[in-house]
DNA sequence: TTGTGTTTTATTGCCTCC
DNA sequence: GGAGGCAATAAAACACAA
């Protein structure tokens, strides 16, 4: 266990404590007295009775102490017992002093870090939200074009007064997939653009999702756009673009990764914007 | 000078590893 | 079971505005 008797926390004071310039404060140089008494009367019992009822003033380590320890944290951030004790000793401390800095320097960097993770990753949502606002945005004007369209659709094979056998414009040997419900619904989900995409992931820009009706009706039209949800679409798009800024943005480097994707659960940050 | 917030040093309790 | 690491926390030291 690590337990430390008063005389470990005594030797320890007076490692941080030595009679040198350097580590008086300038402008309260009032710990020389003080530090004499722990000097004279470490080994007393009658001191370390009256150092046990009194307040031991904690000191802190002098600017070269602290710049030495941190040129070491740069190297490594661990330190061996050997190297621990080194450094100690080149430094005037005690080497618990040494693991203690060490221990409280790792905790800092992990705060640090942890604040530099979360600032990149707001970054990177901030941008991303705003993608998906403008994408849901022509979203919304297209369904509105589709809308419009299709209603002057219908007005014009109302108008027309012969009646004429409606074929499909894409037969079954162009390579159509199609399902159970698109043929229900009279429609041909046309999955070239994604066969294409397998095949060569850099024809991707062009990549899109092509539908063909079988049926030029308008209701069939406006039932394979309600089979096929906007939000779906559009979270699909979203998770599209999710993956790609993690695979582009280096933002979760293996060293410096905090796990906030997990394979089992995508991160939601609902506590976020729960605030705003 | 003093109240208050921040930083630094140190302790405690728990956990893991050997 | 001891050594060492980490998280949480205490407390001293420090910075700074009023």
């Amino acid at each position: 266990m690590k337990r430390f008797c008063s005389s470990d926390s005594m030797a320890a004071l007076i490692s941080v404590c030595p009679p040198t310039e350097e580590n008086v404060p300038k402008s309260k140089q009032m710990y020389s007295k003080e530090f004499q008494a722990l000097l004279d009367g470490i080994d007393d019992e009658d001191y370390r009775e009256e150092a046990s009822q009194t307040t031991v003033k904690k000191r802190r380590l002098s600017f070269n102490q602290v710049k030495a320890l941190e040129k070491n944290f740069e190297t490594e951030n661990k330190l061996e017992p050997e190297r621990k004790s080194q450094l100690a000793e080149e430094l005037g401390l005690q080497p618990r002093q040494v693991a203690i800095w060490f221990q409280n320097r790792r905790a800092r960097w992990k705060t640090k870090q942890l604040e530099k993770d979360f600032a990149l990753l707001k970054a990177n949502f901030d941008a991303l939200k705003h993608d998906y606002n403008n994408l849901e945005q022509e979203n919304r004007a297209l369904n509105t074009q589709l809308k419009d369209l299709t209603a002057k659709l219908g007005k014009d094979n109302a108008d027309s007064s012969h009646s004429v056998k409606e074929e499909s414009p894409i037969s079954e040997t162009e390579n159509n997939v199609t399902t159970e419900e698109s043929t229900k619904h009279g429609l041909c989900y046309n999955v070239n653009a994604h066969e294409q995409q397998l095949v060569s992931p850099a024809s991707s820009s062009s990549c899109a999702l092509h539908f063909t009706p079988t049926s030029t009706s308008p209701q069939s039209v406006m039932e394979w756009f309600q089979l096929t949800d906007s939000r779906t679409v559009m979270s699909s798009v979203y998770q599209t673009q999710l993956v790609k800024l993690e695979e582009q943005s280096n933002l979760f480097s293996a060293e410096e990764s905090c796990n906030f994707f997990s394979v089992d659960q995508a991160p939601t940050l609902q506590w976020y914007f729960t605030g705003q």
